[in-house]
Order: C-alpha cells, then sequence, then structure tokens
DNA sequence: AGCAAGTGGTTTCAATTTGAAACCTATTGT
DNA sequence: ACAATAGGTTTCAAATTGAAACCACTTGCT
C-alpha cells in the first residue's frame, strides 16, 4: 500500500503539530472557531468547502483534540464544536501568519482587515521574539537544543 | 473538470498565506533551510519524501517568493535553495508552532528538542501578543478590523 | 395529522494528486 | 574510460479529493 508520508512520529516538535492540523486549511476551520463558528453549517457556509470533506476535517481536529463537541445550547439535537484549550492555544499561530500575510500578501492600496485590540481598537503589535533576559532575536539568533544540551548548559 | 478549493483570492490574509506556502510539510522544508539545510539532495535526506514531490514543493517556494536559488558557492553547475526575506519572515510562524509543539506534543519524559538563544544557550520566551500600549492579550482580547474601522477608532 | 424545509451529516463515483521506482543528464572522482 | 553522485523528470498505480445525491431527524406551517 503506497502511504502517505506522514510525520506523526517524528521527532520534530514543528513536524507533528503539522501532522495533528493534517491540512493546511483546517487552520480555516480553527481560524472561523476563534471567530466564533460553532455550528457544521456555518463553517460549511463560511469556507464553502464539500460537506464529507469538513465533516472528515472536523472529526479530525476533534481526534486530536484541537476542537471538542458540546451538545447545542438551544437544546436541539445538535451539537457545537468548540475549540480546546490545547486549540485556542494555536492563536500564537494564528497571529503570527496573520501578519506575515498583511506583510507580504495584501494588494497595493486593497483594503483589507487585520487585527486590532478589541479595549482599544488599535492594531496590535507584532510579535516578537526574546531571550530570556529579554533581548529581541532575529531568526539567525537561535538554534535547536536538546534536553540533554539544556542540562549542561 | 473538478477544481481543487484554493484560497488564492480570498479576501483573508490567513487563507492567502495558507496557499502560498501550499501544502502543511513545505514548511518543513522552510524549517530545514532556517537550519541552514540548501541542496536538493539536503532536503531530500532530511525529508525522506519522493524527489518528484520535493521538486514541485520547491518550485512552489520559490515561485512565491519564500525561497530562490542562488549559484551553487562551489563553482559547480548546481543551485542552492536559500530563504528570501519573506521567507525568514516565516520564522514567527515556525516559533509559534513549535511552542505549541511543545506544549501540547512532547511526550511525557521524553527527550525532546526546543528552540534556545545561540548567545545564552537557554530557552527563548514564549510568543506573547500585546496591545498597542503594551498590554498583554489573550485569544479573546482581539477582533478583526478592515481598512476603514481603523480610519475611524 | 400531513407535508415541506432545514440541519447535519454519509455515500458514490469520477477527476486529481500523490509517491515509489525507473529513467535521464550532467559533473565529478579514480 | 568508467562508475558514482547530484539533481532532477517521467511513468503509472493507488490514494485522496470533492460535487452531487442521498439519508435521517427535527422543526414549522396549515
Amino acid at each position: 500500500m503506497v502511504k502517505r508520508t506522514s510525520h506523526h512520529e517524528a521527532d520534530c516538535l514543528i513536524a507533528r503539530p503539522l501532522d495533528a492540523i493534517g491540512d493546511w486549511w483546517s487552520l480555516l476551520i480553527v481560524r472561523d472557531a476563534f471567530d466564533g463558528l460553532r455550528r457544521f453549517g456555518e463553517f460549511q457556509k463560511s469556507l464553502g468547502v464539500a460537506k464529507n470533506i469538513l465533516s472528515a476535517r472536523l472529526r479530525n481536529l476533534v481526534a486530536h483534540g484541537i476542537l471538542e463537541t458540546v451538545p447545542a445550547p438551544d437544546g436541539s439535537a445538535h451539537h457545537e464544536y468548540v475549540l480546546t484549550q490545547k486549540g485556542r492555544g494555536l492563536f500564537y499561530v494564528l497571529v503570527a501568519l496573520r501578519q506575515w500575510g498583511e506583510t507580504y500578501f495584501s494588494g497595493p492600496g486593497e483594503p483589507y482587515t487585520f487585527m486590532v485590540d478589541i479595549e482599544s481598537g488599535r492594531p496590535i503589535r507584532r510579535l516578537e521574539v526574546h531571550a530570556e533576559d529579554g533581548r529581541l532575536l532575529a531568526p539567525g539568533d537561535t538554534r535547536l537544543a536538546d534536553f540533554r544540551n539544556r542540562e549542561n548548559s
């Protein structure tokens, strides 16, 4: 059997998250969940994707603990999909992706949406990576270390 | 013709980046590029992916300006793939993804790699989202606004 | 009660995509 | 000269995708 390449058991802690999300645009479901969407139909309308595919994606996200199903609050027999704490942890990924998008994908002069702080209505700051002592770090200033390296540093 | 769903022209600035990267695990190529990998063969060995697929992914990343090809410095006829500035902008996405992975995907007691500041060798800080005035923001504290909203706020 | 409409899916099936292996073309190394 | 290595492309079977049809259950209306 030809197996789809999966990085499920990969050592790398970037590969595993990617594998859990499963599909690039499953993140759009997560984004919509952050926007308050909860019902199957709402996601379907928002994403315009085939129902069978949406069904599979939602199932996958639930299986990986990113979404969970809860009984519908209106007492109907249906359920709703809400973010778990793990799912809410993807907030930073979405912010990073969005800021990258704002920088490189907004057409010239094109009106676009961006993230603002609800309280002030002003745009949020750009993400920054900081060292433990607070120094601002650029891409080249970091490396990966394993547990053993950390112990004797 | 059955078209693969694409969010290329989507208004949303999360969808467009996703579409540019193309494939979830193309990010693994970008991660490897951050780790200093440059040659086709290096990527292939690192990712263990079929050569035709890697070839297509590299071509896509180059087409979207995330990688660029440069002549090999050793004078050979081959070229190397290096991150553009746009590509380096994905650093924050990778950090966000990795921190999420560190939190939710590291097995109990399992040794894992994580990001450290090269200068001190100590782990970097967690990403935080801040308002313009510096307040720390949680997932629910932001919303999207379009250009017009910004103008009159 | 009878019936249409809405919600939340599953099934079917053709088209597309994927990926392993084979192949190709240059450039080294010996 | 010959084999090996790098960097791909081509081929083709199997897997995935997605549009449309279908199904089951609940409302709402008359």
